[in-house]
DNA sequence: TCTGGGGTCCTAGGACCC
DNA sequence: TCTGGGGTCCTAGGACCC
């Protein structure tokens, strides 16, 4: 039976999973992880009907004796660091997805490490023992099905799909499972009885753009007939950046408004400049009273992490919307930033210096970090920034 | 019924340039 | 005075994913 070289290794009940490691007591009960909101499930929580993205309250009716714990964001980083370090130590060719998940491509392991279907086994092996959590593997020939694979493979944790049984495996699956369908598409296949993966297979492609436009439809068509020639890539980059916070139905003073934006802020662009990105386009987002969504946005003339420089503009963007706010109530407020841009130059500098010390510090910590033609890229670009909003401090 | 906090990609209109 | 077609960028909104 041939085997493709694709494997997804996606993380079981991520966070509830490293609840249940780190605190021995909520092993084998249903853990819920979240407050307001259901961020993650444990399996005996799921098995009750509890979902992600669910109601706190309705997750508590339908499983009272759930354990609730608040999320440990920095725990669940450090797993998943972790984690990634077994896929690096599995092959080179590692492509994250999100902090629980990534593709690995195989193909050229096969002398070395055997065939992917042992190695997705000894990943799986690998995985609890260095760190502890359970995680689930699809083998096959694209991305696109061993993602299938894996969500199916749940929960005994492996599948492979040979290449003869690929379109036998894909048909017999419900549309919900083809990437890109959500709530509103779903609805538009079934109501035109599309039920499962081989009837978008059977339909022509120009009725799929026909019924969910152009993107979308060949996107879907692709998928049905399990095309999918993207390979496995390695170092892609976050094309943006954000931070929001949910809030109470109010009211909210402006001072509150803004100091909720504030905060957001300079969180965004602290993880910037640690990161080494900057960026142009500030964006704002708006959740109403009524649950409905507004973005606005900006577009700076050059790329910047400078938190006094990105708060001006998202005060500005804010203050527009002032009164739908008003009008409408506001229950949560984001800022994103957009258009990123790669050079590590302006980035690492801490651009909140306050004195010659502190300046002397973080020059020698881009040095450390980038070299020293980074370096005087940094102190160019500070300059140059000087002109509207101070990036760098003149040195003393 | 109630509602985190990250992200990606697509569409569509208008401005602007050649 | 009247007039093409194409390309890129910006902005707003929306669907979807984990």
């Amino acid at each position: 039976m041939a085997e493709g070289t694709v494997l997804h290794a996606d993380l079981d009940a991520f966070f509830a999973s490293v609840e249940q490691r780190d605190d021995p007591s909520l092993r084998g009960r249903p853990v819920i992880v979240g407050g307001g909101v259901v961020l993650a499930a444990s399996y005996e929580a799921k098995a009750r009907g509890v979902r992600t993205a669910m109601g706190g309250r309705q997750a508590l009716r339908m499983c009272p004796d759930a354990i609730v714990v608040p999320p440990r964001m920095d725990a669940y980083t450090q797993a998943s660091r972790d984690v990634f370090e077994v896929f690096h130590d599995t092959t080179p060719l590692v492509e994250g997805l999100s902090i629980d998940e990534a593709f690995l491509e195989v193909g050229g392991l096969r002398l070395i490490r055997g065939a992917p279907s042992s190695i997705a086994a000894q990943l799986r092996v690998d995985v609890m023992q260095r760190v502890g959590l359970p995680i689930s593997v699809g083998v096959a020939r694209t991305k696109y099905l061993a993602k299938v694979a894996s969500a199916v493979s749940k929960p005994e944790g492996l599948l492979v799909v040979p290449v003869e049984g690929e379109l036998e495996f894909l048909h017999g699956l419900p549309v919900e499972r083809l990437w890109g369908v959500g709530k509103v598409t779903s609805g538009k296949l079934r109501e035109a009885r599309i039920v499962t993966v081989g009837d978008v297979a059977a339909m022509y492609e120009v009725e799929l753009v026909q019924l969910l436009g152009a993107a979308s439809g060949h996107h879907l068509h692709a998928l049905a007939h399990n095309r999918d020639p993207r390979p496995v890539q390695v170092g892609t980059r976050r094309g943006s950046m954000g931070a929001q916070h949910a809030i109470g139905r109010g009211p909210h003073s402006p001072a509150e408004l803004d100091l909720a934006l504030l905060t957001l802020v300079d969180r965004v662009t602290r993880r910037m400049r640690s990161a080494g990105r900057t960026g142009s386009t500030v964006t704002i987002s708006i959740r109403f009273g009524d649950f409905t969504r507004s973005t606005s946005s900006h577009t700076l003339p050059r790329p910047t992490a400078h938190t006094v420089t990105v708060l001006d503009v998202a005060r500005q963007l804010l203050s527009s919307r002032t009164g739908a706010i008003k009008e409408r109530g506001i229950t949560l407020i984001g800022v994103s930033i957009g258009s990123l841009d790669d050079s590590p130059a302006q980035l690492a500098l801490p651009l909140d210096v306050n004195s010659g010390a502190e300046l002397d510090d973080a020059i020698d910590a881009v040095r450390d970090k980038f070299g020293s033609r980074a370096l005087r890229r940094a102190v160019q670009v500070g300059k140059a920034d000087h002109t509207e909003a101070p990036l760098l401090p003149d040195r003393p």
